[in-house]
DNA sequence: ATATATTTGGACAATATTTGTCTAAAATAA
DNA sequence: TTATTTTAGACAAATATTGTCCAAATATAT
């Protein structure tokens, strides 16, 4: 399972790039970048487009894995996990539809 | 869409009790319930707990509707909504198979 | 309508959670 | 070993959530 942190470090390495010189260029402690790869702290979605666009990933797909890691970790201990999510599909799909949006 | 408020609303109603007495049966101020009643702000997951016994509720419907409420506000202005579930559900399926639990 | 009871909104303090920063230890490479 | 990079941990700062109180609004009863 690919997570969001493996995606960052992956492309860091690719470019290889340490840490201490993304962290100029995106202005996010190094620190910080580190465990956002091993996944110990979840970037803010600000740092997600920025290290989008540094490492030159698709935004979408970090955003997407930024999201579904966080229901991830919410749900990690729950029952009824999949019910659960069918039910917020319901109610979201409902709040779209004619909840005007806003 | 029946919300978690409704539903809480509407079990009160039937047993025709006024928020102060149940306030003062479920050791939670009155303008709180007042408050999970219109979904303005989300009761933790003990006071669901209590309000269900109370109620006697089911306490797995509303376990159920707490947490697809929780998503469906974070999902609600975001696109991929639909992936980002799918996603979640991959990930939370693999985390309990060997993810341990723990 | 007036009086009484109930519900609701809003402000605010208290708590809890998340986030950023720094430092030095651990790991890796030279 | 020394130099460099990565990582862990502690802590402060910033945000977000929660509980409480009180008065305004609404509803109910007389």
């Amino acid at each position: 399972m690919k997570t969001l942190g493996d995606t960052l470090k992956y492309a860091r390495e690719e470019k290889e790039l340490i840490l201490r010189k993304v962290a100029a260029e995106v202005d996010i402690d190094q620190s910080l970048i580190s465990k956002f790869e091993k996944n110990e702290r979840k970037p803010t979605m600000e740092q997600i487009i920025r290290l989008a666009k540094f490492y030159g990933l698709p935004e979408r797909e970090l955003i997407i894995n930024w999201y579904s890691e966080k229901i991830a970790e919410e749900l990690k201990y729950t029952e009824s996990t999949s019910e659960i999510l069918k039910v917020a599909e319901e109610k979201i799909n409902y709040y779209k539809a004619q909840g005007n949006g806003k």
